[in-house]
DNA sequence: CTTACACTGTGAACAGTGTTCACAATTCAA
DNA sequence: TTGAATTGTGAACACTGTTCACAGTGTAAG
């Protein structure tokens, strides 16, 4: 599989736009993203902050094209979890993979949390029905997940209460989770890789019936 | 109980820093949390922008301050939910009520998310287990509901997941849940209402064995 | 090879931001 | 009435994102 960008020029373009993500994900892990701006992106990478119009409209679509590029670190961090395992123990380690993302790179989880929840753009009853064959999608891997689970009858569908709204609740618990974990509450003393997984656990066995 | 205030110039700043606080939430309301500037502010209340800095250090402080506002707030559409209600269902209609507020103002729900989880500030194992007496504060209701639970027998402590774990969880599934709700995700078309009561019902009904 | 032309990068400028500070005006107590 | 403390300000500073005319470069056509 080779690369859609043919001329020269056009691979030159490529790469120093990914310098200037690369900068800028640079920038947010080591001093936050309240002190990313485009003055030093462009210093970190010899540009003049004019330069960088060349490559993107605006500051905002950076910060989207970074949003993008974590949103996907995030997913392939979910996609190491063995997608053989028996359904119950995939979705807690599914959630476990997503709490440790977070926990190992705050200030990017904290980055596209604050901007959007890191979940891909456009989900709809139809397009998620169908995403059975979506593999590399995080949050198809959820839903075939959760799928799999009402298969072989370990969930249960309730009224106005199936495969999507499971999976988005799942979401919203692990995501949750991480955020109070990522903010100041990672000060009281506890447990957490048991009581997370104890929650996940619950929360599983409490759609089951 | 009379303000603890004295002197007409005590006074007289108390409510100037409250006028200053009250613009600020207005902006954010109408304006969202990124067009809160202290000039906006300062324009607003027929001051200069330097003014601001007689009753407030810095914007960060202005900002936290507005924080404390709203989390204060949400903890008063928390406290609207009958503490009689048996536990299971009070802890349901603790969450609904989390994500009411969520909806109903999510601008400022967006702006307490953002810079911090609305919760009170310093939670510690002692301070919790001593909580019973702290009527007001929004996360004791939680935690004492949850103690509720465990004592009449609906809900089982584990190891590692005692009444605290417990809580949080519970706190971290409804803050997930508005968090994806107030971003694009409400374009799903889906019985919000519905889904939410029975993913705390099952999340509760799942800590129960 | 030379002539066009599109592309790339820049410095300077603009409007906006948070913040500081010397200074004037006001308020208040002695 | 005097004196000090409080309150408010305009101007300035350093920063931000953004625009734009301009110079230099790369590329393709004649």
């Amino acid at each position: 599989m080779k690369t859609a960008t043919r001329t020269p020029r056009e691979r030159r373009q490529e790469r120093t736009r990914q310098d200037i993500l690369l900068a800028a994900i640079d920038i947010i892990a080591e001093e936050g993203a309240e002190q990313l701006s485009l003055r030093e992106i462009a210093r970190r990478i010899d540009y003049s902050p004019a330069a960088l119009y060349r490559h993107f409209d605006s500051k905002e679509a950076i910060v989207d094209a970074v949003c993008n590029e974590a949103t996907r670190r995030l997913g392939d961090s979910l996609t190491v979890v063995p997608e053989t395992l028996p359904p119950v123990e995939y979705l807690v380690e599914l959630g476990m993979a997503y709490l440790r993302f977070a926990n190992d790179h705050p200030q990017h989880f904290r980055f596209i949390a604050t901007w959007r929840v890191p979940m891909p753009e456009d989900i709809t009853r139809e397009q998620m029905e169908q995403a059975a064959d979506n593999p590399a999608d995080p949050f198809s891997l959820l839903y075939r997940a959760i799928q799999r689970g009402i298969d072989v009858g370990l969930l249960r569908v309730k009224p106005n209460y199936a495969t999507l709204e499971m999976a988005l609740s799942m979401w919203a618990l692990a995501h949750g989770m991480a955020v109070l974990q990522t903010q100041r509450l990672g000060k009281i003393p506890m447990d957490y890789a048991r009581a997370n997984r104890q929650a996940f656990q619950d929360f599983i066995k409490g759609m089951g019936d």
